[in-house]
DNA sequence: GACTATCAATGACGATCATCATATAAAAAG
DNA sequence: CTTTTTATATGATGATCGTCATTGATAGTC
């Protein structure tokens, strides 16, 4: 059956929003086109009038969440200009980003997997790092352009590899304490 | 056909080896039983008197990395035993080591893969993890032991959080940038 | 040297996967 | 109102997956 213009676009951004959770939460091979389709409420079959290949929507759904990474924090810099670094550091190494990895930040819950994706996928991936660098580059105080970059890329670092980190590991109180630790060494500027 | 005692352990060994490498170069779910005792000059039958399950296989292969590298880290440490931790960061933020996952640190290459995984894999990812912790906050200069503890945490996300991002990203000279902060901010004591 | 235990090879199982051809039904165009 | 276009549903495709039963062969034991 046929659906309205309106329709078949919101179906596409619901696609790709239940893709970009589902991506998150289980890995780019966890889920499969079927259920990615139940989960917008649409049947299989009709995936491929949406998109080329299971790829073309892993390359749009990760573009989609990068994006909106980056809105996230130029909204936290712009909240409160003077402790921008802070914020953004504070939101981040938060339990309830570590325990929702399906909400959070694709860096830290696929970055592995997209290293191995088509040229595609990581072309889109990189743009959106260098977003998020430019954003948090901007909220690091004082020293030089070069300086403030090279500190953007260490902390966005850090950040990543303490979620990866606090997520992987077994054991509550070593989780906490990892991201205790992150908390306490990255906002430091 | 069997195989002497010794064949069966060493084949046990070499499949643990060859998965080893296969899943960090391709993730969990890039390669399949067949493929891996295909790697290890073997059919895929005879996995199943190896190994339980794939989990099982998973949780062996990740664990023997683990060591590895913690193995690694406490011969770096005792050859520079002043320059310790810059032994051990510039060794592992090396273009070699960003370039060769198979080869490389167990947590760069699967760590958002590893916190989907079973309990049994994640225990003792988790032990893995404390070893080199205890290898790197030893090789971190003065202070208390809670602040080498701290710094050792954050230094371990950091060294994580950098190989994975030069990995994923698509522009070389932008991945060697990344490289090159976090070596410059991660030797600092 | 004969017996037995067991490791690996062969082959098959059902499940799941990405992809696509066709059918259907309704929206858009005339 | 009629025609055309097209988004979705149904169902099938071949490939690949983890797992396991059976079989053949030989090492270890007596």
């Amino acid at each position: 059956m046929r659906v309205s213009r309106e329709q078949v676009a919101k179906n596409r951004e619901r696609i790709i929003e239940v893709a970009g959770r589902a991506f998150r939460e289980k890995g780019f091979d966890g889920i499969g086109v079927a259920d990615l389709m139940k989960g917008a409420g649409l049947t299989h079959g009709g995936f491929y009038g949406h998109f080329a290949s299971k790829d073309d929507l892993i390359a749009e759904a990760s573009a989609a969440v990068m994006d909106r990474s980056t809105v996230k924090w130029e909204k936290l810099a712009e909240t409160s200009p003077d402790k921008a670094l802070a914020a953004i550091v504070s939101s981040y190494l938060d339990k309830s980003h570590r325990d929702n990895a399906g909400t959070g930040c694709l860096i830290a819950a696929l970055a592995p997997d997209i290293a191995r994706q088509k040229e595609t996928v990581r072309a889109r991936f990189t743009q959106g790092t260098q977003s998020l660098l430019r954003v948090l580059a901007k909220a690091i105080p004082g020293q030089s352009e070069a300086a403030r970059r090279e500190k953007a890329i260490a902390t966005l670092a850090g950040l990543v590899g303490t979620i990866v980190l606090s997520r992987a590991v077994d054991d509550p109180k070593f989780a906490d304490e990892i991201l205790h630790a992150g908390q306490e060494v990255f906002s430091r500027k």
